[in-house]
DNA sequence: TTAATTTAAGTTGTGCGCAATTAAGTTGCT
DNA sequence: AGCAACTTAATTGCGCACAACTTAAATTAA
């Protein structure tokens, strides 16, 4: 069962990793024009997501949630708060901690983004047994891969 | 069936599409390693691997394949060649066209690249099924998202 | 209570992705 | 032939991702 021949490992077409790289930027180029109306990109939504849920966090506890690190977030931040959309604190207690938090118009967004998901949804043409069904297998894969093996 | 509370739509830890673009990413992170041996980023082993397939291919034929478009490519054709992996030539009998081909430096590189998918289907901890079963899901869902829908 | 270590965030540099635009070559039409 | 329409790549500019490094603050250890 499942057997393959060997010399088709290379072809691009038998490869889930490609699957996967081409539906995630398929994913990004489907949410772009729903999102130019909140003037966000993917990532930033995300954030705003995290933000929508937690209200406050900072930099670390953020990353942890979207599986990135400062390198990727403190640049997004300043960008999101030129936006003024957050605001970017000092923790009062640990001098080096960033606390994140929604100003009133970060708040207000969320009624405009909660369109967003059905779209997508509808864009996908996949009823949602089938998209929690994907998603459980992605999770495992994630969490797989994120328990950095040494093999 | 499937039913869910609206109200949660917008928790990341319902999104398949959140779980879709980080499962991508650490997909990346998994490939960077075993690829730094060959001095190659992800697209630029997919790019290879293509040619490796086809052996000559201009860049349409090729962003056809990968998904991408010249905005991308061409770049990345650029370091191929400064790395003498490929050779970029002009079409003779249509000047607007890059024909993509490998050295002979690229070719041998075929031999070293052929480990890759094994050690990345070992980092999966999955099986062949479920990684085809997660892949055929992946490339209806990339389907539908690519037939531009209008809703 | 300094000194060493650790931790949080920020910075730098490279390489994507992609929209928008440009440049140059080809085709079609009359 | 002449010119508009189209096609193919390349270019420009922005925003990620991420590795590697730096800075500054907090913790620990001696």
């Amino acid at each position: 069962m499942g057997k393959k021949d060997p010399d088709s490992y290379l072809f691009l077409d038998k490869q889930l990793c490609f699957s996967l790289y081409s539906v995630s930027n398929a994913m990004g180029r489907a949410y772009r024009p729903l999102l130019k109306k909140l003037d966000l990109t993917y990532l930033q939504y995300i954030v705003m997501m995290v933000l929508w849920q937690y209200s406050t966090m900072n930099v670390k506890e953020l990353g942890g949630k979207v599986h990135l690190d400062s390198g990727t977030l403190t640049p997004l931040l300043k960008r999101l708060e030129a936006k003024g959309l957050i605001i970017r604190a000092r923790g009062q207690q640990d001098e080096r901690v960033r606390i994140i938090s929604l100003t009133d118009a970060g708040k207000n967004m969320r009624l405009q983004a909660e369109q967003v998901p059905q779209a997508m949804l509808s864009k996908s043409k996949m009823n949602v047994d089938e998209l929690t069904a994907l998603k459980k297998s992605c999770d495992i894969l994630l969490l797989n891969l994120n328990n950095h093996n040494s093999a």
